[in-house]
DNA sequence: ACCGACTCCGAAAACGTTTTCGTGTTGAAA
DNA sequence: TTTCAACACGAAAACGTTTTCGGAGTCGGT
């Protein structure tokens, strides 16, 4: 078992300083041929290969990005995943991930396992228990410490830094248009308050499908749920007082509520009555009946992510743009 | 924007040395309870959290593990992931994930990259190039570098060290016997010759299942494939000259080649014909139709090899023990 | 008054690297 | 012969820690 040759191990052998090694394996011209052929040779035969560990030190960088996913066992956030590294790959960099479990406590822990020096940037989707809290000090905290952080699909306001989401009106109107190109007319919206501004562009979508379509938007067919306690009811009453062709929900909660009432009331998904949703990551696509879901292409999201953040990386060494954006990617059903 | 603090800073700002520092946060005898408290007051109000890089290269321990797969959109690798994940975690170790994307050359970059210092051991699956090749140079010179490794799932014989791999004999009893119970007689068998250890264990365990139910093993029902060439054709031939029930293929290229040819035949898989399979990953599970599969467990595969790798990174310090183990998982279907 | 012991603290080495700044030797020009 | 540049190399600092060792000061006992 040989293990690791060092620098120092090279210099010894060959009874010269760590620095003539050192120059000599960087080509540098102050070490004349001889020496630096001598010592290349020296270093290949024993496989040198400098410490990554004693370069993180002295260059104050790693050369890593921390990835902090909810889950990873649900299918966008690996592809997410996937999308980072092969981007992050290219740039040289290493992927080290976290899993928060939908635990803020988790969350926490592990941004400040990461943020001592770990690595470089955070690129990173809320857990869900976060975004209830509404507590995201960790995140400020690690920022304000000049590290970089991207937030991906899970995003808040409340948080200044680069941000990747999808581009909701465009998908909204794709997922309409779609059920309207069935042949479906009646097309219900089951969508949030309009100062969700998430909510609000999905329901711009929807509208201007319709519009596209020219068809009358129908007030009676669009509810708009505040208090997510009297959803149930809301959407029972829905779908029971009108006689709806397909629903469109703006979240993976609401169009499975859909589909549970309505199969309650007697009609079939997808035969009598479609359903198309978002899809949140929360819920797996592996719900039953199959649910169509507007698709989030995670792999593209994974390296807008990642590019944005090793851009920032990059750029530091000089002055810093403090212009945050936020990219927007396309969807497809 | 207030950097990170470091203990020289915390020295100079208090008047005391670094050494000083270090012992108050370690709560040292050594100290004053004065010094001491001061000391930890400070630290506390700047949030002082010791740089982990430093750590590394001082105690030359990373507390981190890599974890190399083919692919990460696969659910099952995802799922050995969160398995080791959640264990890593519970040790104090983090995870870095590098996806060799099933090539051999992308297989040794990562394995080298990681290599030089940035974890301490590793957890991988094979990618398919290195199967095909068998070339396993890259796993043998880290090993022998002193660096543990585990290799689960897609494993070789080649290579010392410990692995986790699931119980073919038994997994394969466990299907059969699923597809007796559901009143199928007639089951084919597509399996390896009998010097591929995995084909022969899990023949082995297709015969004990008939045995149990009291059916006699027709050979004409049991074919070997030797060379994957010939394969389609002995399939066709088995499916053409017997009215069989169920197929069992122990893996998923035979699964999906007897499911192609089945369809062509005119017999509809899963009415006419039941066909169970193997899923080594690599083909995905949203193959259509869609296949019953031994399921891997990938949680409990991920788990298991963490906690192994684990142990002999910790164990390391005395002497180690050089018995390399070889977990066993069950199955679910 | 002297010695030992004890308390509290700092210097320095170590981990492995890069890089700046000498420094000694050589050769040639003055 | 002196002087100066060029060349080849080494010493040392720096990154942020931990830890060993030694030293200064005090106190009590003889």
């Amino acid at each position: 078992m040989k293990r690791k040759v060092t620098l120092k191990q090279i210099a010894k052998e060959l009874d010269v300083s760590i620095s003539t090694v050192s120059k000599s394996l960087k080509d540098s011209s102050e070490i004349s041929e001889d020496t630096r052929l001598k010592v290349q040779a020296f270093a290949k035969l024993y496989n040198y290969k400098p410490n990554n560990i004693a370069l993180s030190l002295k260059n104050k960088k790693t050369k890593t990005i921390g990835v902090i996913i909810p889950e990873i066992v649900h299918h966008f956030f690996a592809t997410v995943i996937s999308g980072v590294e092969n981007v992050a790959n290219q740039f040289g960099y290493n992927v080290i991930v976290c899993l928060s479990d939908e635990s803020f406590d988790k969350e926490v822990i592990n941004m400040e396992m990461l943020a001592n020096g770990s690595i470089d940037g955070f690129i990173m989707s809320l857990s869900k228990e976060t975004q209830q809290k509404k507590d995201f000090h960790h995140i400020s905290e690690v920022i304000n410490q000049g590290m970089p952080v991207v937030l991906f699909d899970r995003v808040t306001n409340e948080i200044e830094c680069d941000k990747v989401i999808i581009d909701d009106f465009q998908a909204s109107y794709q997922a309409v248009t779609s059920l309207l190109n069935s042949g479906l007319k009646k097309i219900a919206l089951i969508t949030t308050v309009d100062y969700v501004s998430v909510g609000k562009l999905r329901t711009d979508g929807y509208i201007k499908a319709l519009e596209s379509h020219r068809i009358p938007i129908d007030d009676h067919l669009i509810i708009k749920i505040e208090d997510i306690d009297a959803a149930e009811e809301l959407i029972a009453d829905l779908l029971r007082n009108n006689d709806i062709d397909a629903v469109f929900a703006v979240n993976e909660l609401f169009a499975v509520t859909a589909i549970k009432l309505a199969s309650k009331l007697g009609k079939k998904v997808p035969e009598d009555i479609s359903v198309i949703g978002f899809t949140d990551g929360i819920i797996s696509k592996y719900s039953t009946p199959s649910i169509t879901t507007v698709g989030q292409n995670g792999m593209e999201m994974g390296g807008k992510a990642a590019k944005m953040l090793i851009a920032r990386l990059e750029s530091e060494e000089d002055e810093e743009d403090e212009k945050y954006v936020t990219e927007i990617i396309e969807t497809q059903l």
